[in-house]
DNA sequence: CCGGTCTGTCACCAATCGGTGAGTAACAGC
DNA sequence: GCTGTTACTCACCGATTGGTGACAGACCGG
């Protein structure tokens, strides 16, 4: 699976026969998984196939069959992995501010989640997968994400009470999903809605918009 | 390509031989973009391609080719539909409300965005399609769609002034990526962040909670 | 050393894809 | 009736897809 120790001998003797491949399975595992969220990352889940991710990898299909059990088994490991993504894309502290109310911290997560996903396109393209398809795959990772987020949600909460007479769920629900659409469009198209989303000024106008929306409706 | 005539012909006779199709090229043009919306709806642009629109439309690709220069053709066709979408879609009168204020106009038409994109699947498609894919093809939909939906908003505000000290470009964009996002991800999964929206008590909530956001920021 | 297991490769399958060139049947003008 | 155009169909192309069975070589326990 032209593994790094490969690649190297290859350039040292600069020979063009097929050098044997070192017999390393879970080396191989983790480059066929590194190639599966590299090739999801930057292709998108359209030519997200069995034939791709083997190119991609540099080794033959039949080892994904075998080690993954197929493209489903493959997808469950890159969602095995979304569990970490919070802890791995956010930083933990509050940027020494101090939380003292719930719009403080919605505030502070909504332009967390802002820039996290704007960094990932990893998640981005599975964002987009989860509203454009609803197969058992795209199921299994949508729910692996949501419940992610859900804990990170509430552990940043605390001991933070929520407005009363206010449907956080819904309201919340509103937020992120407008934080994901903006993110996605302008991924995509370097704009949502008209709004044009290239340079960093244009995201500063996007995130004030981002925290009147917040503290309009949370104080 | 089997239009309404062939069909009933076939009825009538019962014949399983292939009558003889009625040569009407402009009905066999509308068969087709019939054809293809109805696919994109229903079956999303991962399996949209050439073969499956005629096999749909019930006649050769070739028909495609000459008639509208192959799949780009047949897209842009389905674009231009999309500036009547509005009109089609979207009531014109303001439901015997006075919209005296900018947020007044905002409420509503958010409202009004949410229900008709909530009823509209080929819309959604197409909306699904912007944010998964950055081809030429789907940038004029994305064009042709928010052209018109900035026509809307514009001729919907008619004399009333936005706000000052507000970016309401921004805001807007964020509100519309919300309720986009929102009805995207309830239609794939039935959920969207953990909130489920299913029936139609669900989507009351939403809609509360929708109302809250935009009166929120625009009082 | 021998036999079996593990890792990896290769050749092949049917199905589908987008695309094209040739052919056929119905019609219109003369 | 004959001719040319229009509407339409069919057969085929190479490429790629997901998927499988057979095989070769490295390694390990006996």
């Amino acid at each position: 699976m032209l593994n790094e120790s490969t690649v190297a001998v290859l350039e040292q003797t600069g020979a063009a026969e097929p050098e044997k491949r070192i017999r390393d399975r879970s080396a191989t595992e983790r480059a066929i998984l590194k190639a599966a969220k590299n090739l999801l990352a930057e292709e998108g889940f359209q030519n997200f196939g069995i034939n791709a991710v083997a190119r991609r990898a540099g080794c033959d299909k039949q080892l994904i069959y075998r080690y993954y059990g197929g493209l489903d088994g493959l997808v469950e490991a890159i969602g095995a992995d979304l569990g970490n993504w919070v802890k791995d894309r956010i930083p933990e502290d509050t940027g020494g501010m101090f939380l003292l109310t719930y719009g403080d911290l919605m505030e502070r997560l909504s332009l967390l989640f802002l820039e996290a996903l704007r960094d990932d396109p990893l998640m981005r393209r599975i964002v987009a997968w989860e509203i454009s398809e609803n197969t058992e795959q795209v199921r299994r990772l949508s729910e692996a994400r949501s419940k992610a987020l859900g804990l990170w949600l509430d552990r940043m909460r605390g001991s933070l009470t929520p407005p009363k007479g206010i449907d956080t769920a819904a309201v919340n629900a509103l937020i992120f999903a407008s934080i994901q659409h903006l993110v996605l469009s302008a991924a995509a198209g370097g704009q949502c809605a008209g709004l044009v989303l290239k340079n960093g000024k244009d995201w500063e106008k996007a995130a004030g918009a981002l925290k009147r929306l917040v503290r309009g409706v949370y104080g």
